[in-house]
DNA sequence: CTGAAAGCGCTTACAG
DNA sequence: CTGAAAGCGCTTACAG
């Protein structure tokens, strides 16, 4: 059981050996240059003594740092601690250290958060952009995560098909009126879920959507969405584009007497953590943000490793040939999440996009 | 309007302007041995020139590398973006980066990801640790934000006065029956604002803890935590520990039936971004998170200087010597959020701790 | 007030 | 297969 003492460096371990620290270097990068009792005797000192290799030296000679930067602009977004936790969890399994950077508000802060993980020496940045904003060159590799639909998107979630799924789901269920709810247009993930929900609920079914522009002006219990009336005027089904509005729908619902599921069924995007603790609880649809985490990690990657070949082009990061596939999450009507729906294979895509 | 070019080295600006690079270090880190115009000249070129200082030599010759690490063990804590976001805040304003590490799960997860940052050279590590683990010596400095029960602690929240200050609330407003709800009787934090609301609603109010030992357990709509028959039982007020159990307590209501806030009022702690959202609203504390991460840094780049002075004892910061005040957020009974109620300052604490 | 020099720990051509 | 040497960009005593 090794004690932990001082840190060894690559030269005590040389001098221990009786050998040069060029020969150690080679020896642990293991580029076949060294023979194999000698690396298996070096391998052995590294343990014995500790070694702990200087990533600052070795950043000072390469050139890289091994870390990334990771910027969410919209901090307060629910989904932060699982997108922080996949990104980590890819990143460490690529070799990299994750930075990150908050940039709540201004457009000048994200600026702001960009040029201190620069300066810091990050070998490139993962975005997720806030609605709306477009991010430059900033003179380093980066990855977007956001919306098929985004220029310069790298990676991101089916969205439409999430919305087609979910419209489906709620036309196999029987309704035939649905109020979809949204909160901003000028969002693409947003209008993808809505432009994938229209799809998915097909010609026969009514739809309306409802469009709350002003987050703060629901909030309290004085100002209402008018729920109650939409029930009132046959709506039976209530999707909304992530489960924060849709929550809000819930309650709003319930307050006035509605009973979820049986008059109404209530619906999300993300499933969030209190989706299913809520009563009921929320049908959703999940992310697989573990499998964008590693595709705009390995994207990045690739884009940091062309940004050193001379003339490798513009350090940015190619798009993912498609989007991420969501999973339906079914929880109200049985009260038990149960296995996704099986829909049809068809493309409801093309001619609806 | 500078155009980005390659950065600038401080060896090429010392050159430009025909000095040594020792003169621009001594300059630039403004330790005044150099003279007020020669400084002024170096500035400028600095601009004008597109100066990046190398960390990665700054560290190699310092040997620290201005980043400290965050692990957040639970990383599913809903609270995770705000503090993430404060101690990035905080950790900025003092120069240093955060460096983030994911250990979801299991205790050897956690080890791990300290692993990882120490191997990127952190100069210390800020830690909110999971219930009931124990911190122990990393051999780098640490900073822990817990409970102030919590053996180690450095700063947190004063979560036995937020107790005090919600069960005075709650009583204030008239209830006799009041229901407390948690989730963990190992839990320091959650320990500490049930303490400290059976302090507040003082002796003359009936009141009853309800443990939720297993979240999953009240996960799906099937399973219940009964709180109708604690209202028929004459419960009025029901006070959870946190604002995700207070959630749950409100679906359940309205679902069966209780008009809330009319029959029953529901409160929380720790005001997370829904708790303003569903209807009607909760009434919950909100913690000074902002002044948390302040205290934490400055408290861990303590403990980073002591480390290096020889014999400067083990580097552990220093506990804060009173937990950070949290505020009132009044809801229900009106539908607005309206000032903390006042209550008479008297300290609580000390006989029924 | 300013400069020459050494060195932090690695890696990378280049010789042997 | 192994080693000597240079150098990444800074900072820090130490002289002048």
């Amino acid at each position: 059981m090794s004690v932990s003492r001082t840190p060894a460096t690559m030269t005590e371990i040389a001098a221990a050996l009786g050998v040069s620290s060029a020969t150690v270097s080679n020896a642990l990068s293991g580029k076949g240059r060294v023979s194999a009792e000698l690396t298996a005797k070096i391998r052995q000192a590294t343990v014995d003594l500790g070694y702990v290799p200087s990533q600052a030296a070795r950043t000072l000679r390469t050139g890289r740092t091994g870390v990334i930067g990771l910027v969410l602009p919209d901090i307060s977004n629910p989904l932060f601690p699982q997108i922080a936790q996949a990104i980590e969890q890819a990143a460490a399994a690529a070799g990299y250290g994750v930075l990150i950077a908050d940039s709540r508000g201004e457009i000048a802060q994200q600026t702001a958060a960009i040029g201190r993980l620069i300066e810091r020496g990050v070998d490139g940045i993962i975005i997720v952009p806030r609605r709306g904003s477009r991010v430059g060159e900033i003179g380093t590799p980066v990855a977007i995560i956001d919306s098929p639909s985004t220029p310069g998107n790298t990676v991101s979630s089916d969205h439409w098909d999430g919305g087609v799924q979910m419209g489906r789901h709620l036309a196999g269920l029987g309704h035939c009126k649905v109020l979809l709810i949204a909160q901003s247009s000028a969002s693409n993930v947003q209008n993808d879920r809505i432009g994938g929900l229209k799809a998915g609920l097909g010609k026969n079914i009514c739809h309306e959507t409802l469009l709350v522009e002003n987050l703060e002006a629901i909030k309290g219990a004085g100002c209402a969405l008018g729920l109650a009336a939409k029930v009132a005027d046959g709506f039976t089904a209530f999707a909304a584009v992530y489960d924060l509005l849709a929550l809000r729908a819930l309650t709003e619902l319930q307050r006035d007497g509605t009973e979820v599921p049986r008059q109404a069924s209530v619906s999300g995007f993300d499933d969030l953590v209190w989706s299913s603790v809520v009563t009921p609880p929320i049908t959703t649809l999940r992310q697989d943000l573990a499998t964008i985490a590693e595709r705009a990690v390995e994207a990045l990657s690739d884009a940091i490793t062309d940004s050193e070949t001379p003339f490798g082009g513009p350090a940015v990061a190619k798009q993912s040939v498609e989007g991420v596939a969501m999973t339906l999450v079914v929880r109200q009507s049985t009260g038990q999440a149960m296995e996704p729906v099986v829909v049809p294979v068809a493309d409801t895509r093309e001619d609806s996009r």
